[in-house]
DNA sequence: GTAACTGCAAAATATTTGCATCCTT
DNA sequence: AAGGATGCAAATATTTTGCAGTTAC
């Protein structure tokens, strides 16, 4: 896992750093999206609030993660999983939001349908957010 | 339009007050989605930030609008059609957010495809945003 | 008249920026 | 050694809370 982490660094051109594999590592951990409050938590506190807005900027240049839209508009942060560019996102699955537990996944396996938009509309990204309760939280 | 927007208000037991009506009118008067920043500018700033604030949380709480979960992450909110009841919004309808011009719109005529979710899932909404070039901004 | 709503001030949060220092390559 | 990344301090921006005065019913 940690050659892996510093190949994705490296294919993207950043430096590594302690901070950026230590984030990467939780995002390869968990099937999930995680806020950046999650992220400062996790990590322990070890590393600067700012380091860690940075470090999810650059790594949203650059195409390694993307963020969920979610309806109470907490910014979550998931990774991508391969053709994301720099510079441009191209995640066409779904995303699950759990109203109890909170937890956002990405439902890779589910594809987001096309739809057909009136005349004159031209979509370039499609967001689909699922809320509701998910496998743990099943009543 | 006067009346109605009384109705409404009524209808959801909230006083008649100026920012309440006013803040209304906007989003009759528009077929879009409405930022906060946006609220305050077209009401010529003549509300307290904090009211507009605390008018758009209870025509949350009460199911009058409802907010749009956006790529960008940026809040806004639009009006519910008509079933969204106290603290249960049902809007299965697709917005679209303008990259160009930044114009949130809702396509009521675009219902949103049912999706098959992977077993343990119970989705209770679904969110769904599309953003790129609207037919005025288009190219 | 009473309960609800508003505006102001201020607190609490969240995010961004500048800069000196440190680390990666 | 050079450029980029980090941490700290501080500036901004955003959202929430308390409270006294005002308004709706």
């Amino acid at each position: 896992m940690e050659a892996a982490i510093q190949d994705l660094l490296k294919k993207h051109r950043l430096s590594i750093t302690e901070s950026r594999v230590k984030i990467l590592e939780l995002f390869l951990a968990q099937q999930g999206a995680l806020a950046h409050g999650d992220i400062e938590k996790r990590t322990g506190e070890k590393f600067d609030r700012v380091t860690v807005y940075r470090t999810l900027q650059s790594f949203m240049n650059k195409g390694i993660i993307h963020t969920i839209p979610t309806a109470d508009n907490s910014i979550r942060y998931a990774l991508c999983k391969d053709n994301c560019a720099e510079g441009h996102h191209h995640d066409n699955h779904v995303h699950f939001v759990c109203d109890d537990c909170g937890n956002t996944v990405c439902l890779d396996e589910v594809t987001i349908p096309t739809i057909k938009l009136p005349l004159g509309f031209t979509p370039k990204q499609v967001e689909m957010v699922i809320s509701g309760k998910c496998r743990e939280c099943k009543g």
